[in-house]
DNA sequence: GTAGAACCTCAAGTAAACTTGAGATCAATT
DNA sequence: AATTGATCTCAAGTTTACTTGAGGTTCTAC
């Protein structure tokens, strides 16, 4: 139900260059088709093309990644956005913030991570049943309970 | 070559044992060793036997894997330690301080995604060509030639 | 001495995120 | 018209880190 103009076709991207100016493989492009991350129409000889908006959102999907967020949930996140738009500061906003989140999140993770291993380089600690690093769950289970991926 | 004297097949563990007290499926235990992380002998029942040393090894392993290290190279870094006899901390010190230095890193480069994150929410400059979010190389290529995972 | 739990091996399956390859079509150029 | 490069589809392969299953053996307990 997305409504292209003549002017969108005529900025029109193929996957050659949507390619080479993202820095992803055209193969990859497929991919996120297939996935839903993305989408494209069809010319006469049934060639993809994409609103040039499409070079944002695949930076937008590079980042996730970045951050750690598997595509599946990225997908999810990116069909909350408007369809049929180019999504505004707004909408990027909140994409962000939750992300963000989870950025937040394991950063901390990860600096824990490291506290501990300082307190037990060199003191064999591990061997010691109470050692933090050795009973990490210690700390995961203050989360509260459910999954802790 | 790894001697074994009749105190510490005394105090065997069993892969049950193992997979119970480190936390993980008997099947990783298996798949572990056939990856050469770790290693067991024989009962005359071909029944796997560990040595103590083994709940260390797992936890060693464990913890380098919430580091985000490949078990590839938890294997090489785990096979410089000493054959035949239990790692002491300055064999522990040395594995520690290398992974240490991925995790400093890894923690550095999820701070300055942060931080670029930060400055990008709401102004929707992922779709400005110089945007550093968008152009991640510029940071990454100054870690200098190679592959950068 | 037999049931049931714990083990064994080996092959195959799983999930994520892509890549590769084969065979065919499209588009731009000479 | 012919060549060359870009695309297309669809299936299958790749890597990491395991898990699952089938079919068979060993241990422990009663």
């Amino acid at each position: 139900m997305t409504l292209i103009n003549a002017a969108d076709i005529d900025k029109a991207l193929t996957v050659g260059e949507v390619a080479e100016r993202s820095g992803v493989a055209v193969s990859t492009l497929h991919f996120y088709e297939k996935k839903g991350l993305i989408k494209s129409w069809r010319t006469a000889g049934n060639q993809r093309r994409y609103q040039r908006d499409i070079l944002r959102r695949v930076a937008v999907i590079k980042v996730a990644q970045r951050i750690g967020i598997p595509l599946a949930e990225i997908t999810d996140a990116l069909s909350a956005l408007p369809d049929g738009r180019s999504p505004t500061a707004r909408d990027w906003k909140r994409l962000s913030a939750r992300w963000r989140e989870q950025l937040d999140e394991r950063i901390e993770q990860l600096t824990m991570l490291r506290n501990q291993l300082s307190d037990c380089i060199g003191c064999g600690c591990l061997s010691i049943k109470a050692c933090r690093l050795r009973n990490p769950y210690d700390t995961l289970s203050e989360e509260g309970p459910g999954p802790h991926f």
